[in-house]
DNA sequence: GTATAATTGTGAATTCTTGAACAAATTATA
DNA sequence: TATAATTTGTTCAAGAATTCACAATTATAC
């Protein structure tokens, strides 16, 4: 019903919007968030209609209403719970923003395979051994599973996510891990992401080159025309 | 000309290949890569397809040269650099992983403005004060900037970086930066992000929940249409 | 009040991406 | 050597996401 982009720029909104809100701001209309976001007025109002929210005509939307729509939309009335699986240097990164209670949602525990990690506890979260995963799921109710580790176990600790009651997981490994079709998955590779702005980077600059060349070529489409039909 | 999407799956087929290469194999096929990335396999052929490489009729792709293909097409010649803005947890968990050559790109130097951790290395990595970016940039040559910092001056930072001649930005930073035309932007909102997967792991498990009550009140769709017509 | 200007909500058009399908090509096999 | 089987390259259709464009609506100015 509601796409995956949609879902996305609500979240995105709702940032926005706070701070505008601590700001004193008390309206707003569809082209400031979309000025904002550099994306198109129609795709903000369109969002915002599928909250079921509607705007004043002329006037924009009241922030504090459209804040309380977009969090009735976005999240869980009761607080949701979320595991980290690897506490290496991205787990580590992850659990220093998202341990401590952030919205209605926060990371409750971390697991890792390695004994000295164990015990400890990082940012708030304790961490615990691979085979409690079962257990500590159950116990905190966790229906987010978020995997930051090498490629090689990912697929058979997904699983136990999955057996375990997870029904979302956010996988940083580099493997593309595969669930039944009522678990949603999100891939984020920052290698390959790395890799794509880097091929890109090179383009703009090839690209930026030419148009440099052509500038200092001054030769417009309609004087090269008259060349050609001149001969 | 060539999209985001392909550029991004081209880096994922060739972590696949280097990998099924080591382990001896020497030919694969459409179906073959599309299965392990759960894509359809004229996918596959189509991205293979920009490359200007061509597979074998019954028989598949070559792995070697396809490799070499997939390099060509994504890599710079020339060793490509980044920058690193921003050395929080984040930006040290990317340094640990692209810090040392990674391919023909590597994160080059990093920066922050909390003098403490201006002059130290970080996994091979030294960290300057912000007012070096200019000249840093200049004498790495980089093409490439990421941005690990609040959103408060990811803005002004950007403008710096595309000054000195940056070309494209990895942005982790949760502010949406407005840049020329000709610079690629990528955003990778960790929040939004996990917000996103929270919202569906939510609507996955209420779907499941309503499958597994259709189940139990085990009613076709067939014997309802009976029971209706019957009447 | 009335007219004017501005903004929303949304159907239609457009663009981008993916999928299905099939001819052409190639290997394997009888 | 001919036949069958299979996979590629590619066209065309389908689907998804975005953008346009405009009627409906509301605030504001006069």
């Amino acid at each position: 019903m509601v796409s995956e982009k949609t879902v996305e720029r609500l979240s995105l909104y709702r940032r926005i919007l706070q701070q505008l809100r601590v700001e004193g701001k008390e309206t707003i209309m569809s082209h400031e968030l979309a000025n904002l976001l550099h994306i198109k007025p129609a795709q903000v109002r369109r969002d915002i209609m599928q909250l079921g929210y509607s705007g004043i005509p002329n006037s924009g939307y009241k922030i504090r209403p459209l804040l309380e729509s977009i969090a009735n939309f976005l999240d869980s009335p009761l607080p949701q719970s979320a595991v980290l699986v690897g506490v290496g240097h991205l787990g580590l990164a992850l659990l220093a923003n998202f341990a401590g209670r952030w919205r209605q949602l926060a990371i409750r525990a971390a697991f890792d395979k390695d004994p000295s990690k164990v015990g400890q506890t990082f940012h708030g979260c304790r961490c615990y051994p691979m085979y409690d995963l079962q257990k500590v799921i159950a116990e905190t109710k966790s229906v987010v599973g978020i995997l930051a580790i090498p490629g090689e176990n990912a697929q058979s600790i997904c699983d136990t996510l999955v057996q375990s009651g997870i029904s979302g997981i956010l996988n940083f490994s580099p493997l593309r891990i595969k669930v039944s079709e009522n678990v949603f998955v999100e891939h984020v590779d920052l290698s390959a992401t790395f890799e794509k702005v880097s091929f890109f980077a090179r383009r703009m600059k090839h690209y930026a080159e030419e148009e440099k060349w052509k500038m200092e070529n001054e030769t417009t489409d309609d004087e090269y025309e008259t060349i050609i039909t001149k001969q």
